[in-house]
DNA sequence: ATAGCTTCCGTACCATGGTACGGAGTCAAG
DNA sequence: CTTGACTCCGTACCATGGTACGGAAGCTAT
């Protein structure tokens, strides 16, 4: 009998077997109707739990996944692109908030390692 | 009788009542002892709250502000200096992590957009 | 056919930073 | 001195992306 048991199908996509009940539980992967024995997966399946790797790579949250699986690729493609800008526009917003953060708080670094008098500076800084 | 109950104190600081609980839970904020009374907070207890507001806009977590507070301001400089190193490390690579899906996707999505026929890049990049 | 490894399934738990809720007690004003 | 607002406290719940556990059933090798 071909197909994977869902170790093999874990192992082949590298991710544990409960991420890939999980990924069932959140509908992102389709339970295989095994009636009451062992359910057996294919390379389909693999296919589809490396386009979820792949995406999350890409910044895309399971929730997103799941939107993206459900478009078609050829008719949906405007979509699924103003998904991706929306997306890229996230991504930029979260770059900016930690650049921020980064900036500040190396000058804060800087200011400390100048000298060992008094306060450090840090702290300082978020005392208002 | 001086002193903020602690929806005053929540305002003053710009946080929700629920959220200075919270800290308290994390050992951030003191409790103070109302004995079986209603607990009153003071200027100080403000400050520390802006305190964590501020560490937070640093990138700082709870758990690593607990750490900061517990430091002194002068004579624990080093492992102050230390921990920000650290945070910066760790901004440091969430940025270029954020970035890298960024650039990406970005691509993608231009590639997306210079055609109409066939099926979408974006989902295909993901297909492996 | 029986030991022992997998699988199945529900449920609970992890971190993170809160938010919500419900009952009981307290407090200030009218 | 009662009403209404606020507080206290424990506990549960939210999102996010999983991880862990335990019993029952299935499967495989000897």
């Amino acid at each position: 009998m071909a197909g994977l048991t869902i170790a093999r199908l874990a192992k082949a996509a590298d991710v544990g077997v409960e991420t890939v009940r999980y990924y069932q539980r959140r509908g992102l992967l389709a339970v295989p109707d095994g009636a009451g024995s062992v359910r057996r997966y294919d390379g389909g399946d693999v296919q589809r739990l490396r386009f979820i790797r792949a995406a999350q790579g890409a910044g895309f949250s399971l929730d997103e996944i799941g939107r993206l699986l459900a478009f078609d690729p050829v008719t949906d493609r405007p979509s699924i692109r103003a998904l991706a800008e929306q997306r890229i526009k996230s991504l930029d917003a979260q770059i900016r908030s930690l650049e921020v953060s980064r900036t500040a708080l190396a000058r804060l670094a800087r200011e400390c390692g100048k000298g060992d008098a008094g306060p450090c500076p840090i702290l300082e800084a978020f005392e208002g």
